[in-house]
DNA sequence: GCTACGAATTAACACACGTGAATTTCTCGA
DNA sequence: TCGAGAAATTCACGTGTGTTAATTCGTAGC
């Protein structure tokens, strides 16, 4: 069932048939399924669960007082909303889909169960959550200090690296299911100026998008355009390396 | 010594006089003193340090291939640089020093032995983790969706009160050793539109910068000004919550 | 196949912010 | 006290991106 999720974690280690079969049995706990532009759920037991986004696209946005939005995460499918960090009392930030969704509310109780039997699992979880600071550092400077058409072409490279990694794209091309207006809240620019960006970018020939179907004929041109580099994304990491990255005292 | 961590972590909890003692002795163990706008090592033992900073200000930063450069995190006394993160292999993005620094260069070996054996450390460390992931997640807001002004107060603000936390405010006034350059980079501005920005803070009336002294006569109206809420910093915790906080299985 | 509504696209105009460079002010060592 | 370099400030001008609003396109429902 997580397939996406297992993928992604074998980017990193390798999992015995018991830890695929741990995780799989902890997903199938309790499913959830929202259409697109819902908030999901986060009050309250927010601070128990942690979501896992088994299909469809979600964010982490903050609404500021007069409505502006921004997008400062994207979910893909795989990918583990750990939602239960900061919400505690303020819930500033808020997770929302942007397509429909199908998730799983994991308890952290579950989880930390499983993690805890599972030292693989508990190292992948955390080489997981290194790497979201990682992209959250990278986002940083991608809109402080890119142009929007190296920001945006810069999103694309990532998007289409991280949806690789799950499984999800077909030789050159991926689905690219927001809104440009989503895409304008997340790179910090009108819908307008997105709009006149994705021109740019289709004019240079650096990605051919028609209605959510996204192909990059050259992701390399792409990323050098875009200053890209995918080393914050921590690929590269090949089981070996585990014991440098697990953290502090387990 | 590392008085000023201390205070931050009894922000949160409330440690032992044996907490204290261990985390005192670990920070004894390799002291480092450098000069302003030098990195802080980080190759091959960055993966097995953590730094402290004791006193002074520096920054992590990426610098982009044709030199442009963002600050995506200041560091201030009392501040963890988890340098170990994931600077394992290609080091994109660097710890360097604003202001003269002394730091303390802790083992992970030794802060995780400690940890493991004093739980309200652990617990500490990790709220403080989060508290930096949250700010990280609040500069994405402040740089994709502020205005300049908005953008600046904001960042005075948060500076304030985290330097407040650490105890180095005196009433409505406290340092900013930071260069407008500096403010410029993690602004994503240019040095002259930061110098414009801060002329229109004073203008109104909202701060007093002189030299590298910064007066906020009004912070609540500075607060209004810039859109800032506190509740991203996560002061508002005491001890009770250290069940919700807890991560997985530790 | 037609309707209706959201999404994408385009256009005209405004302005926040960047750029380059000169000038002034600070800082601090000799 | 002086001088030199760094930091701050100011100016003139250019431009990337925002805003508003109209138009076209796409698509789901009837």
């Amino acid at each position: 069932m997580p397939r996406h999720f297992l993928r992604k974690l074998e980017l990193f280690t390798r999992l015995s048939a018991a830890d695929r079969q741990a995780l799989e049995g902890v997903v199938g706990e309790k499913l959830r399924r929202v259409g697109p532009r819902e908030d999901i759920v986060r009050e309250g037991d927010s601070a128990s669960h942690v979501s896992l986004i088994l299909d469809g696209w979600a964010c982490r946005y903050k609404q500021l007082e007069d409505g502006r939005r921004q997008i400062v995460a994207f979910f893909l499918p795989g990918d583990l909303c750990d939602t239960f960090i900061d919400v505690l009392r303020e819930m500033d930030q808020s997770i929302g889909t942007l397509t429909p969704v199908t998730f799983a509310e994991i308890s952290r109780d579950t989880l930390g169960a499983v993690a805890a039997r599972h030292p693989r699992i508990m190292q992948a979880l955390w080489w997981d959550t290194l790497v979201s600071a990682s992209i959250q550092r990278e986002w940083t400077v991608n809109l402080g200090q890119r142009s929007a058409t190296e920001r945006l072409g810069h999103l694309l490279c990532e998007v289409f690296i991280r949806l690789q990694g799950v499984g999800l794209t077909e030789g050159d091309h991926c689905v690219l299911p927001t809104t440009q207006a989503d895409l304008a809240d997340a790179m910090g620019l009108s819908t307008v100026h997105i709009n006149r960006t994705l021109q740019e970018l289709r004019g240079s020939g650096l990605i051919v998008l028609k209605g959510r179907n996204l192909t990059i004929p050259d992701l390399a041109a792409l990323q050098a355009a875009s200053l890209f580099t995918p080393n914050y994304l921590h690929l590269d990491h090949v089981g070996r390396h585990l014991d440098a990255v697990e953290p502090l005292a387990v």
